[in-house]
RNA sequence: GUGAGCGUAGCUCAGUUGGUAGAGCCCCGGAUUGUGAUUCCGGUUGUCGUGGGUUCGAGUCCCAUCGUUCACCCCA
C-alpha cells in the first residue's frame, strides 16, 4: 500500500460539517457590505514579492521571515499575498480607481498565507475579511467602520466577549520623535530589558510596549506615552474621533501600547479583542494609512481599513454558541419496491421541480423503512417523502413530518406516470 | 527560529511495577420484508506515529525522528 499523502503544516482542511458555519458567516458578512454600501473587490493571491516589501515595511517580521515567496519560472520574485491591503491598494492604483481623489469603500474576503508556527487562531493559510475606505479625511471613516463592526458583533451575538481598545500613532515626524525618547528611555534601563527586548530596541522599538513578559511591566509602564507626543493635528483627528463613538454609543478604552505590525499605518489604530481566543486576542484591527497609497506610486490619497481574522472570528461563535444549525427544509426520497426504487432518479427530479424550496437527498437501492426514516431522521431532515408501488399507481407521494406525529399527508404530482 | 505537552479503531479516550490490544460513539445488519426521533441483539474496524535500542518478552522503559497541540517570537 503506497504511503498517504498529507496535508501542509498549518493549511486545514474544512470539512463538510464546518462548512456550514463558513457558509453562516460569509452570507452575514455579505449582508453586512451591502446595507453598508461597500463594493466587493477581488484581487489575485499572488503578487509580486516588491509590493509586500514597499508597503508592509522590509525590516517588518512578515517580510523578514513569515513570507511564501518563490520564483516564478521566469524568474521574478511573487508572493502568496500575507495580507490584502497591499494588493486592493495596487489594484486600485492601477486601474485609476483613486483619481481626482474619487471615494471608495471597498472590502474583500479570502485567504492569506503567513509562514509561522501554528497555535490556537493561527494558522499557514487563514481567512480575512478586508474592509478599505479611500479619500475620507476625516474621522467620521473611522467611526463609520467601527460602527460597522460593532454591528457585526452585536449581529452575531458576541457583543458581550469583545472590546475595543484605541489608540493614536500621530504623524510620521511626531512618532519619530517619540520613538527616540522611547530608545532613550529603554537604553538607560537596558540592563532590565530581555533578549527579545534588546532586539526590538534596534528593529521596532514601539513593540517593546506590547511585551507578554511580566518583568517588563513595571519598566513598561513608566515608559514615555505616545499620546503625550502625537502632534496636534493628529490629536485633534483623535478627540474628534472619541466624541464620534461616544455619540455613537460604541465602548472604548484608550490603550497607548497599541502599535501595529505593518509599518503603513499612521493616526487611528485600534484592535478588537476578546479573551476566549488564546493568546492570539485580536479579532479584528485596523486603522488610518494615509501614506500608503502615494507610497506605492498613485495619487496622494488618505485611508482608513480594517481586517477581521475569520477562524478566530468562528471560535467566537462557536465559544458563544451561535451558530444556527442549519437543516431548513431538508428531506429525503424513500422508495420501496422495485419499480419505485427503479424510478427514484425520475421522481426525485419531479419533486424538485414541484418543490424548489427543499433540499432533497435521495436514497439509492432499496432497504427497510424503518432503517432509512432513521438514517433521514439523523441526518437532520424534516420531511420524509415515500413513494411505493402504491404510491407509483396512484401517481402520489406519501409526505411524513419527521418533526412531530401529525399525519401523514399525500402529495400528487401531476405527470407522475408521463415517462410510461 | 525557541520551549513544553500529547501521538492506541473513522472520532473521544482507557490500558495497573514490562506478560496475548479495550470501552463509548459512529458505521453496518437483524428483531420489525411500509413508519423514525425512545428499545433490544449482533457485527466490522488497529504496522499502538515511524525507526532503532534494552529485555526471554515493549502500547508501557531509553534514544532518534516525524506529526500534532499550546505558548514564546510575531500577528488576523
Amino acid at each position: 500500500m503506497a504511503t498517504h499523502l498529507k496535508g501542509i503544516k498549518g493549511m486545514p482542511d474544512i470539512l463538510p460539517e464546518e462548512v456550514q458555519s463558513w457558509q453562516y458567516l460569509e452570507r452575514k458578512l455579505h449582508e453586512l457590505m451591502s446595507r453598508y454600501n461597500y463594493q466587493e473587490i477581488r484581487v489575485p493571491v499572488l503578487e509580486s514579492t516588491q509590493l509586500f516589501k514597499r508597503s508592509i515595511g522590509d525590516i517588518t517580521d512578515i517580510v523578514e521571515k513569515e513570507m511564501y515567496s518563490f520564483d516564478d519560472r521566469n524568474g521574478d520574485s511573487i508572493t502568496l499575498r500575507p495580507e490584502g491591503t497591499a494588493g486592493c491598494v495596487r489594484s486600485c492604483i492601477e486601474h485609476a480607481l483613486l483619481r481626482n481623489n474619487q471615494q471608495q469603500r471597498l472590502w474583500y474576503m479570502g485567504p492569506m498565507y503567513r509562514y509561522e508556527r501554528p497555535q490556537k487562531g493561527r494558522y499557514r493559510q487563514f481567512n480575512q475579511l478586508g474592509v478599505e475606505a479611500f479619500n475620507f479625511d476625516d474621522p467620521e471613516i473611522e467611526a463609520e467602520q467601527l460602527a460597522l463592526t460593532a454591528r457585526l458583533w452585536r449581529e452575531l451575538g458576541i457583543h458581550e466577549i469583545v472590546r475595543l481598545e484605541l489608540n493614536t500613532l500621530g504623524d510620521l515626524p511626531s512618532r519619530n520623535a517619540y520613538r527616540a525618547h522611547l530608545v532613550n528611555y529603554f537604553k538607560a534601563n537596558e540592563a532590565k530589558l530581555d533578549a527579545d527586548s534588546k532586539r526590538r530596541l534596534e528593529t521596532n522599538p514601539l513593540r517593546i510596549l506590547d511585551s507578554k513578559n511580566p518583568d517588563l511591566q513595571n519598566l513598561i509602564s513608566n515608559a514615555p506615552v505616545l499620546l503625550d507626543h502625537v502632534d496636534r493635528e493628529s490629536r485633534r483627528h483623535f478627540d474628534n474621533l472619541q466624541q464620534l463613538l461616544q455619540d455613537l454609543g460604541i465602548q472604548y478604552t484608550v490603550n497607548t501600547r497599541i502599535v501595529r505590525g505593518l509599518d503603513y499605518y499612521n493616526r487611528t489604530v485600534y484592535e478588537w479583542v476578546s479573551d476566549h481566543l488564546g493568546s492570539q486576542s485580536a479579532v479584528c484591527s485596523g486603522g488610518r494609512f494615509d501614506n500608503l497609497v502615494e507610497s506605492l506610486g498613485g495619487p496622494a490619497s488618505t485611508a482608513t481599513g480594517f481586517a477581521i481574522g475569520l477562524e478566530r472570528l468562528l471560535i467566537l461563535l462557536k465559544n458563544a454558541n451561535k451558530i444556527p444549525t442549519d437543516s431548513e427544509n431538508k428531506a429525503v426520497l424513500i422508495c420501496m419496491g422495485n419499480t419505485a426504487c427503479k424510478q427514484s432518479t425520475m421522481i426525485a427530479e419531479k419533486l424538485r421541480d414541484a418543490l424548489p424550496s427543499i433540499s432533497l437527498h435521495t436514497y439509492f437501492g432499496s432497504g427497510s423503512l424503518s432503517k432509512l426514516l432513521q438514517k433521514a431522521n439523523k441526518a437532520g431532515a424534516e420531511k420524509a417523502y415515500i413513494v411505493g408501488d402504491d404510491e407509483l399507481a396512484a401517481g402520489t407521494v406519501t409526505v411524513k413530518n419527521l418533526c412531530n406525529n401529525e399525519p401523514q399527508q399525500t402529495l400528487t404530482l401531476s405527470n407522475f406516470n408521463s415517462s410510461k
